[in-house]
DNA sequence: ATGGTAGAGTGTCTA
């Protein structure tokens, strides 16, 4: 079973890209982030005509997360118990969905940039996290993945130029102690030991080539419960999809259980 | 400190 995440940058700029890399990779279960699409908005029929279902959550201009599951999709799931909220409901919960694939749990994960530290969308991405925390921690005696773009780098050498983030979001303690507290309740980055740094990102600004000079930031995850980070066999980050013109600014990460 | 790019949709907002 092979799964995969990627902030896509809007599903419907770059759908012929999604099809592609579901036909390349030979993916079963693809979670999208940015979507920036409403639910009546979704590119359909080239998903349908391969073979895949298709769960989504959205407004249009920014947020949305997806499912694309080739295998059967029940108990699709928007947002989680006590998610909170900021703004309008319907952007809220175009942040977090969930779905029995093939067996294994999947949530597509859009976690809360903060903005700026003094910003309140930085006071909300912490809640956020710990109110997902929570959540999952009951899903962990389960085959869970917690997947996505959680909009923090939780080590230095996750960061090209950690002066450049010295007064920025995502490497704040608070947001890495954050992502931290779900690995001490038993989640395992399973994308990681596959995919050693430094240097290794899932995300480059679109600003100043930075990819094309290699100054991105890893903060695209995947988070295994223990039953499923002991069915992981390998895992990649297809940074050849960041390349080029019409590129999403976020590589998909890919992950092979057995 | 600012600006650089990209996507949503026409005004800016978001990242």
């Amino acid at each position: 079973m092979r799964i995969a995440t990627w902030n896509v940058n809007s599903i419907r700029s770059r759908i012929d890209r999604v099809e592609a890399l579901l036909q390349r990779h030979d993916i079963d279960v693809l979670a999208l982030q940015e979507t920036k699409a409403r639910e009546d908005q979704l590119p359909l029929m080239g998903l349908q005509s391969l073979g895949y279902d298709v769960a989504a959550a959205g407004v249009s201009q920014w947020n949305g997360v997806a499912l694309i599951s080739r295998l059967p999709m029940v108990d699709v799931q928007v947002g989680f118990e006590a998610m909170p909220l900021f703004g309008e409901p319907a952007v809220a919960e175009a942040r977090a969905l969930g779905a029995v694939c093939g067996g294994v749990r999947v949530w597509s994960l859009y976690v809360p940039n903060g903005r700026k530290v003094d910003d309140p969308h930085y006071v909300y991405k912490l809640e956020w996290l710990e109110r997902l925390r929570a959540a999952a921690a009951d899903w962990l005696e389960e085959d869970t993945a917690l997947v996505g773009d959680w909009n923090i780098a939780p080590r230095d050498e996750d960061v090209f130029d950690m002066a450049q983030f010295a007064t920025s979001t995502h490497v704040t303690p608070r947001e890495r102690a954050a992502f931290q507290h779900f690995l001490d309740d038993g989640y395992v980055d399973v994308v990681r030991p596959h995919t050693p740094g430094p240097d290794v990102y899932t995300y480059w600004d679109y600003y100043r080539q930075r990819f094309e000079r290699n100054r991105g930031l890893r903060i695209d995850f995947v988070l295994g419960s223990p039953s499923l980070a002991a069915r992981v066999t390998h895992a990649f980050i297809d940074t050849e999809e960041r390349a080029g013109k019409g590129a999403s600014d976020h590589a998909p990460v890919i992950v092979d259980l057995d």
